[in-house]
DNA sequence: GTCAGTGCAAACTTTTTGCAACTAC
DNA sequence: GTAGTTGCAAAAAGTTTGCACTGAC
């Protein structure tokens, strides 16, 4: 519980879960709350595979994947983890006392990166939806990021010099 | 191409497909704008497996997953079809001169439906993104359907009348 | 003591890939 | 003619499942 939350987050967030398990008659395994720190340990988005490599190499916790993927679940239903799918597969994303904020994916290189728009989260916690009671969001805005925009300009740029220079000849 | 869409619309995606192969350098192959035809006679939503049998079973015109995907892959480039990371894969939807809608999952039964919503559609069409350049939006509001909402209030309705009725005796 | 939870490997689902045959250009 | 495409099957990637064992309650 080193990298992204503090130790008061991280009790907080044990006692939440703690609760959700009680709340849903689930026992209180060791490895469920090792799972939920390391995943709060992480930093931004991770893999199912990234927190099971994350927790066996750095010898934290031995856990198999099968209970990795059972936990995961779990805590997105208790609403501590976000779950995106992103990619080949799922990402996942820290979700208690975080921010709300929107997520940028470039189509070129699958970069994703974050954003913020006040306006667009009043919308969103006011959205009137039909016969449909709504609990959270996701909203992806695909695109090019900078870094494959300006490569993408310069290889057209590289094109209509050659059709210039073969229209000379 | 029966179903969803007419046939005007239908020749206009073939021109905008045909235009994108050639600025590309693709060939115009049958296969690709047997796809194309498929996947624009659909309804609402749909898998590549889905499409893949759609066209085999009704013998309309033979071809092989691995095209499917290329070819999916192609029209959602040609900005064609959206794709959708909804469940387990990866779902389909036909987006030449289609509205501007967003999607409701239910978490609990996995039903999608769609909505509108002009001002979210204002704030999204005029939004500032950071250090990226913005092509599509992909919104999903997870939740309850109607449908798997009314089953928990009763559930949970019975579990209270149990508790009392314990409490009781 | 009991049964939910775990580990492991095998199965499964969805998508990608390698390669020979084919065909649009 | 030839390079881009296709079909097929095999492989890969991601996730789920079956079953025997374990440990939380």
């Amino acid at each position: 519980m080193e990298k992204g939350v503090t130790v008061q987050q991280s009790n907080v967030v044990i006692q939440v879960f703690s609760e959700y398990l009680k709340q849903h008659g689930l026992r209180k395994t060791p490895e469920r709350f090792a799972i939920l720190e390391a995943a709060y340990a992480m930093n931004c988005h991770f893999t199912a595979e990234q927190l099971l490599t994350e927790m066996t190499e750095n010898q934290r916790f031995h856990v198999s994947r099968a209970t990795v993927y059972n936990t995961m679940d779990l805590l997105v239903e208790a609403k501590l983890l976000h779950k995106h799918r992103i990619g080949g597969g799922a990402q996942y994303e820290v979700s208690y006392n975080s921010d709300s904020h929107y997520h940028q994916i470039c189509t070129n290189c699958g970069a994703v990166t974050e954003f913020h728009d006040v306006k667009l989260h009043k919308d969103l916690t006011t959205l009137k939806t039909r016969r449909f009671t709504a609990q959270s969001y996701s909203l992806y805005v695909y695109g090019l990021c900078s870094k494959c925009m300006s490569a993408l300009r310069k290889k057209q740029k590289r094109l209509i010099d050659k059709d210039n220079g073969r229209k000379k000849n």
